[in-house]
RNA sequence: GGCGGCGUAGCCAAGUGGUCAAGGCAGAGGUUUGCAAAACCUCCAUUCAUCGGUUCAACUCCGAUCGCCGCCUCCA
C-alpha cells in the first residue's frame, strides 16, 4: 500500500512521492499569538501532529515546522489595551501556547521561528519581488501586483475577477488591483516597527510563512498545512510572492487543510464569540477524550461541538484505556520476545494472532488513505474487543501472555501517532498509592470471606465517593480511577 | 454574484457500482458476578436529504431540487 493524500491545490486524493529522499518538509501555519487559543485552533495543532508521526512512524525523516505569528495588528491592539509591549503580549501567549499544546499531548515542532526575527529574509524576499516587478513600493507600503502572476487563484480556484472585492471592507486606494496585497507596511506613530529600503515599519501577514518555511525546508518542500480558512487569501499569496520571488514551480508540493470546529453549526471563531479555549476545556475533559473527539471525525470535515460528543468520547477513551491496561496487568515484568512460531500448535492462539494481524493490515491502510482516523479507530475497537473476548476467556503463562505483550506493541505503535490511549496515573505517586490500595483491598478480601458484605460494599461505596472504583473479578481485585 | 464543501440509524461517524452499509455513544435483552463495575453475546438503518437519469445492478456515477455550512475581510 502506499500513501494516498487529499491536495487542495488538485482537488484529489494523490499518491504520495516525496520531494527529497532525505526528509519531508512540513509546515503549518501556527498561532497568531495575542490570546489563549480555543478548542477549534486546537484542530490543526492536534490533526497535523498526528499526520506528522504517523510519517515518522512509516519511516519518513519528517522537519516539521510551526511559525509564531508574534507581530499583528492584533497583538499591537491587545498591548495597546493593556499598556504594555507587544513583545511582552506576544511572549506571554507563546508561553501559553506551549503549555497548553503540551497538555493536548501534542507533541513540540522541530522549529518554531517568529516573524519578528526573521525580518531580514522578509524585506530580501519583497525586495527581490520588487525588483522582479512582481511587487510595487508606495509611499512606505509595498504592494504584491497579483496581475503579474499567473497561477493567482489556482489553489483556491478562484478567479479575480470574481471576487467581491470591497464589498465588505473598503479598499485601500493606493492598491493598483484590489486583490493585490500588502507585503510590507508603513510605520503608524507608536507601532513597532524595523528599518526597511522602504522606510520603517512591518511585515504583512503573509510574507512571514514564505520567508520562514523556505529558510528551513527550502524552496520546494513536501506539505504545507492550516485551517480551510487559510486557503485564501493567506496560502494562495504565499504561493505567489514564494513563487514569483524563487521562480521555482512548486513552493508546497501537498496542501493539506482541515476542516471547522463548529458551535451549534457556526464556525467556532474569536470574532463571533462563541468560543471555548483549549485551557478551560482541558478542566473539563482528559487529554485521550478531546483527541479522540477531533479524531473521530475525518480532518477535512466539519465537527459541531457538543457536550454530549466529548462525554461520548470520554467513555469510549476510557474504554480503550481499560483494554489497554488490562493488558499492561497480565504482561510479566520480565516478558518473553513473542516469537510467532510458539503458536502453531494453539488453534486458539493462531485464530487471535491472524485476526489482529489483519486488522493490523487494515489500521494502517485506513491511515494511510488520506488518514482516514475515523475508520483507524473502528479497526482498533475491533481489535479491542478481539483482546477483551480473549482476555476473558483466561490467560495462562506462557505463550498465552507473550502474544499479549505482542498486541500491546502494537498498540503502542498506534498510539505513537493517535496519543488517545492515558497512560498516566493523574501524576499522583502511583506506587505509593497502589501499595495503599493493596492493603484496602486486602482488608476487604476477609470481610468478603467472612460475607460480611455490608461492610465490604460499604468500604467500596465509600471509596467510590473518594473517587477510587474497585472492581471484582475472578482473578482478583483491582481499582482505577473514576473520571 | 463567484468558488468550495456537506446531508448515512436516537446521537456521533466510516464506507463500497453488485452478499439490503464499519466503529463509538445511548437503549433493550442475556452470560458472568454474593452484589456492583468491567467484559462478552444478541438486538437496534430492506436504508443512505428529495426527485429524476445512466446501468443487468447505485447509497456509491450524472442532472435537478431542497436544506445546512465555509471562503471571497482578520480568522485554524
Amino acid at each position: 500500500m502506499s500513501l494516498k493524500i487529499f491536495n487542495t491545490l488538485s482537488g484529489k486524493k494523490e499518491k504520495f512521492v516525496p520531494i527529497n529522499p532525505d526528509y519531508t518538509g512540513f509546515y503549518v501555519c501556527g498561532p497568531t499569538v495575542y490570546d489563549y487559543f480555543h478548542i477549534g485552533n486546537a484542530r490543526p495543532f492536534i490533526i497535523f501532529d498526528v499526520i506528522r508521526r504517523f510519517l515518522i512512524s512509516r519511516g519518513y525523516n519528517v522537519r516539521y515546522v510551526m511559525n509564531l505569528t508574534d507581530i499583528d495588528d492584533k497583538i499591537i491592539n491587545r498591548a495597546k489595551d493593556e499598556g504594555v509591549t507587544s513583545k511582552e503580549i506576544a511572549d506571554r501567549y507563546i508561553n501559553a501556547f506551549f503549555e497548553d499544546i503540551q497538555k493536548l499531548g501534542v507533541r513540540p515542532a522541530d522549529v518554531y521561528p517568529r516573524a519578528t526575527d526573521h525580518i531580514e529574509e522578509i524585506i530580501g524576499i519583497i525586495s527581490s519581488l520588487v525588483e522582479k516587478g512582481a511587487a510595487y513600493p508606495t509611499a512606505g507600503d509595498v504592494f504584491y501586483d497579483v496581475s503579474q502572476f499567473e497561477e493567482y487563484g489556482r489553489l483556491s480556484k478562484k478567479k479575480v475577477e470574481d471576487l467581491q472585492a470591497g464589498k465588505r471592507v473598503a479598499v485601500d486606494e493606493l492598491k493598483k488591483n484590489p486583490a493585490d496585497f500588502v507585503l510590507w507596511k508603513k510605520a503608524k506613530q507608536g507601532e513597532p516597527s524595523w528599518p526597511s529600503p522602504w522606510g520603517n515599519g512591518r511585515p504583512g501577514w503573509h510574507i512571514e510563512c514564505s520567508a520562514m518555511s523556505m529558510k528551513f525546508l527550502g524552496q520546494s518542500f513536501d506539505f504545507h498545512g492550516g485551517g480551510q480558512d487559510l486557503i485564501f487569501p493567506h496560502h494562495e499569496n504565499e504561493i505567489a510572492q514564494s513563487c514569483a520571488s524563487t521562480g521555482c514551480d512548486v513552493f508546497a508540493k501537498y496542501w493539506l487543510h482541515n476542516g471547522f470546529l463548529d458551535m451549534k453549526g457556526e464556525k467556532m471563531s474569536k470574532s463571533l464569540g462563541n468560543f471555548i479555549t483549549a485551557r478551560e476545556l482541558m478542566e473539563l475533559y482528559p487529554t485521550a477524550a478531546i483527541r479522540l473527539f477531533f479524531l473521530q471525525k475525518h480532518y477535512r470535515g466539519p465537527i459541531d461541538f457538543s457536550e454530549e460528543g466529548l462525554n461520548a468520547a470520554r467513555t469510549t477513551a476510557e474504554r480503550l484505556s481499560l483494554t489497554y491496561k488490562k493488558l499492561m496487568d497480565l504482561i510479566p515484568e520480565n516478558r518473553e520476545e513473542f516469537n510467532a512460531e510458539n503458536i502453531k500448535n494453539s488453534k486458539r492462539l493462531e485464530e487471535f494472532y491472524e485476526r489482529i494481524e489483519s486488522l493490523d493490515g487494515e489500521l494502517i491502510a485506513s491511515m494511510e488513505d488520506d488518514f482516514n482516523t475515523p475508520a483507524v479507530i473502528g479497526k482498533l475497537f475491533d481489535m479491542v474487543r478481539e483482546v477483551n473476548k480473549y482476555i476473558d476467556d483466561g490467560v495462562a503463562d506462557g505463550p498465552e501472555k507473550d502474544i499479549l505483550s505482542w498486541v500491546q506493541m502494537k498498540f503502542d505503535g498506534y498510539d505513537r501517532f493517535l496519543g488517545i490511549i492515558d497512560k498516566t496515573r493523574d501524576g499522583i505517586d502511583f506506587e505509593r498509592m497502589d501499595n495503599v490500595m493493596q492493603t484496602v483491598i486486602k482488608l476487604r478480601h476477609s470481610l468478603r470471606k467472612e460475607k460480611n458484605w455490608v461492610l465490604a460494599d460499604q468500604l467500596r461505596d465509600d471509596l467510590t465517593e473518594a473517587g477510587i472504583l474497585l472492581e471484582d473479578s475472578a482473578s482478583g481485585t483491582t481499582w482505577r480511577w473514576r473520571k
